[in-house]
DNA sequence: AAAATAAGTGCAAACGTTTGCACAACTTAT
DNA sequence: ATAAGTTGTGCAAACGTTTGCACTTATTTT
């Protein structure tokens, strides 16, 4: 019926100082065997649980981790999401998680918001909001960490996929399988990681002594319709002109790539070669399973949680640049000599 | 370089009491319309952000919603989300998430830990902790919405999707196509979700007048794998007795069976078909695409928050049932008379 | 012109913790 | 026997808000 119990009442019924209490049950050498373990009991039964407000609000900042991400629906964001969790909750720190919708003022705001509630520090997943932090990253006290895109500051550290690498090694392994003209399927315009891949992609191009042609850039957005699009973009292609490999931006566009080159009667891998990027749980599944460049999404979250900690204990910290390997299944075919 | 500005900081230059300053920023009339207007031009001067943690302290709770979920990483907890956010954010709310990976004790751990962050209410998905709640529910005092698991007590609501409806619109779909042996692949055994769908798969068996057969429930626990493994057992029955449909407890599981039978040589939905129940974005695209059953998750999403707000204002809540309909695709093939 | 009402502001307590400091009661060393 | 240390405990301030109450001043009403 009551209120919840606080300090204050654990301190009534033993007969001592709250202030005891508070170090009886901080284990603190101060309180002597005796009245620790009596205060203890009395706090067990009475169901004690420590107001998290109060003691943030005294010491400053609370045992917990702001994370922002654009969305939680997409399945590279849910595997980091895991890895956070994971990672964060070994440390004893509890997780408050906003998403934005991948709007940029909304993940201002939200900053805005976290620290508010004196979370010890941030962990912001596909920023979309680049410039927006110019002023604000100077103000900010509490360290933040940028999961795969790209920032600087005195509290600031990243982690993030090398996607250069990746659409490197995606690149070159379809040209080692024969492949000349080899297509990129285009992710998010103003993203990073986008970019990146695309910068990897054009290098194996250049090293194997192809030349990069912008008409081989599929636009598109990394979703599942824009794989779709991607196929009939292929369709239209005079057939002396079509590429016989697409690197597609992410798995979800390859998936989507997969799916309606079924519907339209074409095959994959024999009439073209698919290669995805992430390696999400539904690759493995998909038919024909998908040939894909590995992100190591778990560990980039785990990662994530230790540089933040880490800085938290203001030991140095420096940024990280995760390499994953490729993964080959059967949407890709070698090339008839 | 100053710490972060207080509301008494903002007194001090305003020249006025931090009262003043706490009614002008909340736009009480008790303050005149000018030293309104002066406080909150300081206010935006200096960045200021309240202090949540000191406002949920003296407020007694604060607009945040606890949420807990098994995982983060699953495509139907995933769509809960979504609906959870928009709504939430839309009511001015924020979420602290916590997930428990399934774990029942930690469950119980996290109800605690978010109410000592003076949450306003819990949401909890998926629930895993089915009787450990018994004597905490009695003790809350905040409202508790259950997504998915049924729950009672004073303070205690359910938005759930009608399980039951869902199996027996399936499998009555498979039986109006024709056929006659129909196989169920269970999910996880003790969930409520994975009970009520069986029943309904049993309920219509029996309005159309087959005998229920326990050996036609393929164990399970909604996981690709489970779907997989599914496939095998179908293929060792003998011929005669094989099921000409699956209803798969969920899309995840019909999706691994899917894959399975791609590999395997064995063909759907000519050789058997198959039912499976979320309908997730992969559905979509699977090969062939999936036939299943809607569950209406980021109406379920919203849902929770609705009740959740509803009951914070001491209105009468009233438990939900949500019903989703069935999605025709191409997985399931009418029996040739 | 006095009395009642309204409008704007400030004081101080409260929320539940933590922690520096002071104090008392014992020990131990001189 | 006194000084010095040790051990356990309590007092009170602080963290940043909100809010009931009291107070002043200006505006009405009689």
């Amino acid at each position: 019926m009551s209120q919840r119990p606080s300090i204050k009442d654990i301190a009534r019924i033993a007969g001592v100082a709250p202030s005891t209490v508070s170090r009886a049950l901080a284990d603190s050498p101060r309180v002597s065997q005796a009245t620790r373990q009596r205060i203890q009991a009395i706090a067990r039964e009475l169901d004690y649980t420590p107001s998290l407000a109060a003691r943030s609000l005294v010491m400053g900042s609370s045992p917990v981790i702001g994370v922002i991400s654009p969305t939680l629906s997409d399945p590279y964001i849910a595997s980091v999401m895991k890895g956070l969790e994971e990672a964060s909750h070994r440390a004893g720190y509890q997780r408050l998680v906003a998403s934005t919708q991948g709007d940029a003022e909304r993940e201002i705001e939200m900053v805005r918001m976290l620290l508010g509630h004196n979370v010890g520090g941030l962990i912001i997943l596909s920023s979309r909001a680049q410039g927006a932090y110019q002023e604000l990253l100077t103000q900010i006290r509490e360290p933040i960490v940028f999961v795969n895109s790209l920032h600087t500051g005195e509290h600031v550290y990243n982690v993030a996929t090398d996607n250069e690498h990746g659409g490197w090694l995606a690149t070159r392994y379809l040209l080692t399988q024969g492949h000349r003209r080899v297509a990129y399927l285009a992710g998010p315009t103003r993203g990073r990681s986008h970019v990146a891949r695309a910068a990897g992609y054009r290098r194996a191009l250049e090293e194997a002594g192809l030349t990069f042609e912008r008409q081989l850039i599929i636009p598109g957005d990394g979703s599942i319709r824009a794989g779709r699009e991607a196929l009939h973009w292929w369709l239209n292609q005079p057939h002396a002109q079509r590429p016989t490999a697409i690197f597609c931006y992410n798995d979800l566009a390859a998936l989507g790539l997969l799916s309606e080159a079924h519907q339209q009667g074409v095959s994959i891998p024999d009439e073209l070669s698919v290669m995805g990027f992430d390696n999400v749980p539904m690759a493995e599944i998909s038919i024909p399973p998908l040939t894909t460049v590995e992100q190591r999404t778990r560990e980039l979250g785990r990662l994530a949680v230790v540089s933040l900690l880490t800085a938290l204990e203001n030991k140095p910290v420096t940024d990280i640049f995760l390499r994953g390997e490729l993964i080959v299944r059967a949407s890709v075919k070698p090339m008839e000599a």
